[in-house]
DNA sequence: CCGTGACTTTCTATCGATGTAAATCTACAG
DNA sequence: CTGTAGATTTACATCGATAGAAAGTCACGG
C-alpha cells in the first residue's frame, strides 16, 4: 500500500514514475495491448505490484463512457423465485466480468415504472427487468435509451428484448400431468381476474387448454383468484376452496411459494396428499424439493434465462443493433411425490 | 432527451449553457448549495428539465473519491436466509441513497478471502461482509485499508467493526424452549466438530449451557455433524440419527433450513411432530411459518443487524473513527406448531 | 549508409463534475 | 456618494484513465 500520491492511493501516474515509462505505456499493459516489448511489460508488472496499484475505475468509467456495471429489477429478493434468479444472474455476469446492481420493485406499479427512469440508470449500462406489475398499458414506459432486457411475459411485442419461458405450454403439461394421474376435478390456485398478459393469464391457458384437450369441462368454482403470490396466499386460497365445499381432487398452484401455501393447509386439515388431493406448482424454487410431501412443479430453466438476459445484455451494450429478439426458454415437468400415483 | 454534447448525453456544460450561467452554478444548485439566487435556481432547474440533464456519476465518483456504492458479501442467495437479509441490507442502504452491490462467495473459504481483495472493492466504498468459512486464522486477511463491517461471530475481536447476533444465549434459549416442553433427549443437527469460534460452535456452547442448567446429561450421540447448513443435511442427518436407534424425543437444527429437512425426513418416515419429536430452528426464515407443521425458531432481528451493519459502514465511510464497535443485536423465540405442548 | 515499414512508446487533449479562491454584486451604514 | 461585509457567481485546476496520433526504434534491403 505504499502510495506515491499525494494521499493515500497509487495512480498510473506513480506506477509509470517507478517503471520509467509514460503512463499510456501503463495502460497499455494493463489493458493488454499486444504491442509491448517483454521487457517493458515486465517493468511495469514489477512496478505494479511494488506499489500496489489498483486501477481507478470510476476514472475508467468516465472516459469509457461505461461503468461495467448492470442493473437487475425485480420485485423482491425474499421471494425465493426471484432470489434464486439473481444468484443466476450473478454468476452469469461474474463469468463475463461485469457486476450486478440489484433493486427491488415490491412497492408495485409506480415503483417499477420508475425504476425505469431511476438516476440509478446513469451508473449502470443496461438494465434486465422482472416486472411484476406492469401491463400492455405501460408499454410506452419501456421504450427507454439504453440496453433493455425484460424477463417474464407480461408484455409482448415491444421495442425491446425479451427471455421468457413459454408459460401456457408449461401450465398445460403441468395440468396434463395431474389428468394422467386421474385427476379430474383440478383447481387452480393465484388467477388474476382482469388480466391478459401476465403469468397467471396465460398459465390460465394453458390450464384450460389442457381441460379442453382431455373433454374436462372448466369449472369456475375451482378458479381462486389470488394477489400477491405468496404462501400466505397459497394457505388462504386453498382455506377458502376447501370450505367452499366445492369437489377437489387435485391443486394448480400458479407458482410454488403458494402450491407450498396449500400444502400447509391441506396438512393442517388432514387431508392427505396426494392420497386425496394431489398438488402441482410452478418455479421449482429450492424448497419444493424438501416439503413433506415433496412439491411437483414445472422448472423454467432458470440458469438458461439468467444466462441468455445477461448475453443478450451484453450483445446490445456492445452496440448489437439487430431487431429485438424474443427468447423462449425451455421448461421441464418435474413429478414429485406431491402428485405420485 | 434533446442533448447539445457531441453524442446524446446532456453534460452540465449544456445545461450551463442553456441556463447562461456557469459550469459551477449548475453544480451548485444540483448540490443545493445554499447560497444560490431564487431566480438563477429556477433557470437552471428549467434548463435540466428542458435538456434532460442526468448527472454522470462517474466523474463526480472521480472528482469526489466516492463511488455511492457499498458492497455485500454472502454465501449465496439462494439460501433464504442470505436472500432476506440482503433484501434488508438493500432496502436500508437505499433509505440512506446507496445501493448495494452482491457478492456471492459460495465457492469456500478461498473465496472469501479473494472478495477481501478483489478488485471490485475499488468500485466499492466499503463492505459489509457475511464469511461462512473464514476463521480465526484468517484475522489478518480482514485487516484492509476500507471501511468493514462483518456480520456474524466467526472472528471476534478484530480490528473491524462487527454486527452480531447473541449466538450461544439464543441457542440456550432454543434449547431451553424444548426443555420447557419436558423434553429431555434433545438432539442436535449440524454441529462443526473442529470449529471453536463459528455460528455452529457457538450456538453448541448454548446448547451445552441449557442442558447444564437444567441437570440433563450431554449424550454426544445426539449430535450430529453436518457441513453445509442446506436442507439436505438436515435431512440426511435426521435420517442418520433415527437409525441409529438412540433415543430422541426433540432436536434442535442449527438453523432453520437444517431443521426443515429435519421436518421432511420425520414426515417421509411417519413420525409425529411434535407428538413424538419436536424441532426447533435458527433463523426466522420465511419458509418457517409456512412448513407443516410451522417451525418454531429463533428470530435473529435481521432487520436490525442490516440497519446497525448499513448505518455503521457509512459512519465510517464518512471518516468515524472511533475505536471499532461490537454491535450485539437482538433475538426472540418464536414458538410455533413443531414445539406445540 | 539511408530509406522503409513494422513495432513501441510518448504526448496531449478529454471524459464530466467539484473544490478553491478570486471576482462580482448587492444592500446598507457612514 | 463611498466603503464594506456578506451573498452570489465564475474561472481554473484537477480527479485518474484512455483515445488518437505523433514520435522513436529497429531490422533489413538497396
Amino acid at each position: 500500500m505504499a502510495g506515491t500520491g499525494t494521499n493515500g492511493t497509487v495512480t498510473m501516474n506513480d506506477v509509470a514514475l517507478e517503471a520509467g515509462v509514460s503512463i499510456k505505456t501503463v495502460s497499455n499493459v494493463v489493458n493488454d495491448y499486444p504491442h509491448i516489448r517483454p521487457s517493458t511489460r515486465a517493468k511495469v508488472e514489477e512496478a505494479i505490484d511494488k506499489l500496489g496499484y489498483r486501477m481507478n475505475f470510476s476514472a475508467r468509467h468516465l472516459r469509457q463512457g461505461r461503468t461495467g456495471i448492470i442493473g437487475l429489477a425485480l420485485p423482491e429478493l425474499s421471494l425465493p423465485y426471484f432470489a434464486e434468479l439473481a444468484d443466476s444472474v450473478i454468476r452469469a455476469a461474474e463469468a463475463r466480468g461485469i457486476v450486478v446492481l440489484i433493486e427491488q420493485t415490491s412497492g408495485g406499479r409506480q415503483h417499477e415504472l420508475d425504476v425505469l427512469t431511476s438516476d440509478r440508470r446513469q451508473l449502470t449500462d443496461g438494465l434486465i427487468f422482472s416486472p411484476l406489475e406492469l401491463g400492455p398499458d405501460d408499454a410506452q414506459a419501456l421504450k427507454v435509451d439504453y440496453p433493455l432486457v425484460v424477463l417474464g411475459e407480461r408484455i409482448f411485442g415491444g421495442d425491446w428484448d425479451h427471455v421468457t419461458m413459454n408459460n401456457v405450454d408449461a401450465a398445460r403439461a403441468a395440468t396434463q400431468h395431474l389428468i394422467d394421474q386421474g385427476r379430474r376435478r383440478i383447481a387452480v390456485i393465484g388467477a388474476h381476474h382482469g388480466e391478459s398478459m401476465g403469468s397467471a393469464a396465460l398459465r390460465m391457458l394453458g390450464y384450460q387448454a389442457a381441460l379442453a384437450a382431455n373433454g374436462i369441462p372448466l369449472d369456475t368454482d375451482l378458479i381462486i383468484e389470488g394477489g400477491l403470490w405468496h404462501r400466505q396466499t397459497g394457505a388462504d386460497s386453498t382455506a377458502a376452496l376447501l370450505d367452499s365445499g366445492v369437489e377437489v381432487d387435485a391443486i394448480f398452484g400458479l407458482n410454488d411459494a403458494m402450491a407450498l401455501g396449500a400444502l400447509r393447509t391441506l396438512h393442517a386439515r388432514g387431508i392427505d396428499v396426494p392420497g386425496q388431493i394431489a398438488v402441482i406448482g410452478f418455479d421449482d424454487i429450492e424448497d419444493s424439493q424438501y416439503s413433506a410431501p415433496s412439491l411437483s412443479t414445472i422448472s423454467p430453466g432458470r440458469e438458461q434465462i439468467a444466462e441468455t438476459a445477461v448475453d443478450l445484455l451484453l450483445s446490445r451494450i456492445a452496440g448489437d443493433d439487430e431487431p429485438f429478439r424474443r427468447v423462449i426458454t425451455d421448461y421441464s415437468v418435474i413429478a414429485r411425490e406431491s402428485t405420485e400415483a
